[in-house]
DNA sequence: CATACGTGGAC
DNA sequence: TGTCCAAGTAT
């Protein structure tokens, strides 16, 4: 796109944005110094996350993991937990791997290059944004704010839901971002399009830019962004079962290292609907070698929805009787923890309802009464 | 290009 | 209760 082009006025567009987000920024954490570790720590646990929600998160992750050093030094497994209840875990696993490459390769230095592009997890709206808020270079980080701020004052009916799409929108910045302030520009589309240019009931007659809304000018600001729906969520009926050995040791097992909650912890879980637990029971064989016996009955129903699934989890109570394999225990993915230990392990709020429910309850009474 | 990938909050 | 959303990325 030209700037001949375009229908408003790039400078005074500029001034405008950079004037309201200068007396109305938002004091947030990672906003306070310029580490580029800090930026992107910042940037990858924002991705479909709120700034609330963020918060308390960031500060707990910056105590455990000061510097990129030090989180590159960290287990993998210590990560997990400190990402415990954010949810999209590979951004932990992938943050983890990157900055490690970064410490190897890199000197421990965030690249501030296209090399920036090579690490894991960082696409072309964070690189955008650590080049650009990090490093003052004038990149454009084209987010679901930005999309929506850019669609209405431009009258831009794209889908943005569609890759194309966003880029688009990044062609579209190239060509009004702040050559001066391009950290500022990047933060104020986006601050803007969180404070006021929100997705519904925008508050318009707030808006700094409001002079040079299209969609404003037509009405027609609560109709963008065009964005296809998505298709309804599956149920998955699971079972759950917290089983308990003679010491009141309980078994938990880790999920695989790829797909849904990767190398999470949680009790045992299969996919299954009906209330016969021969199959929990065979499972427990099979991948444990253990011989278990299993309440009859369902002591818990959790619900737990997910961004594209739900698990309707029927919860079960038993006892390790005997272990039948040695071999097969030692080399499968479950483990006997003490009770109080289980908090060490990284689970997913699923799996955490569980714990709630009936780990902390009087399950030794319920097991052995 | 479409889909998998979490969670909690707003309306 | 249902729907949509929030500073996206990997495959």
């Amino acid at each position: 796109m030209e700037k001949e082009k375009l229908d408003i006025n790039i400078a005074k567009f500029q001034g405008d944005l950079l004037k309201w987000y200068g007396e109305n920024k938002r004091d947030l954490p990672w906003r306070r110094e310029r580490d580029p570790y800090r930026i992107w720590v910042s940037e990858i646990m924002l991705q479909q996350t709120k700034v609330d929600t963020v918060i308390p998160y960031f500060e707990r992750f910056m105590s455990l993991f000061p510097t990129l050093d030090a989180l590159a030094d960290a287990e993998e497994e210590t990560v997990l937990k400190a990402w415990e209840g954010l949810g999209y875990y590979s951004r932990a696993r992938n943050l983890h791997q990157a900055v490690k490459e970064v410490k190897e390769s890199y000197n421990s230095k965030v690249p501030h290059t296209e090399e920036i592009h090579k690490l894991k997890g960082v696409g072309p709206y964070t690189a955008g944004a650590i080049l650009s808020i990090a490093y003052g270079i004038p990149a454009p980080a084209v987010d679901g704010n930005v999309m929506r701020v850019l669609s209405r004052i431009f009258l831009m009916k794209d889908d943005i839901s569609k890759v194309s799409t966003r880029k688009k929108f990044e062609a579209l910045v190239e060509e009004i971002i702040s050559q001066e302030q391009p950290s500022d520009f990047n933060q104020a589309l986006m601050e803007l399009g969180a404070l006021i240019c929100t997705p519904r009931s925008p508050s318009c007659l707030l808006c700094p830019v409001q002079a040079h809304c299209e969609a404003r000018e037509e009405g027609i600001q609560e109709q963008l962004p065009v964005k296809i729906k998505k298709t309804a969520v599956k149920e998955k009926n699971m079972k759950a079962v917290v089983l308990m050995d003679k010491a009141g040791k309980v078994l938990i097992e880790q999920r695989p290292d790829t797909g849904l909650l990767a190398k999470l912890w949680q009790f045992p879980n299969i996919e299954g609907a009906s209330k016969d637990i021969s199959d929990i029971t065979n499972y427990m064989e099979a991948e444990a070698g253990l011989k278990v016996n299993i309440v009859p009955e369902v002591k818990q129903h959790v619900k737990h929805v997910f961004s594209h699934l739900i698990w309707k989890i029927d919860v079960y109570i038993g006892t390790v009787d005997e272990i039948v394999n040695e071999n097969t225990l030692k080399g499968s993915s479950m483990q006997f923890v003490e009770k109080e230990d289980v908090d060490w392990y990284p689970f997913p709020v699923s799996h955490q309802k569980i714990m709630d429910g009936i780990l902390k309850g009087d399950i030794e009474n319920w097991i052995y009464n």
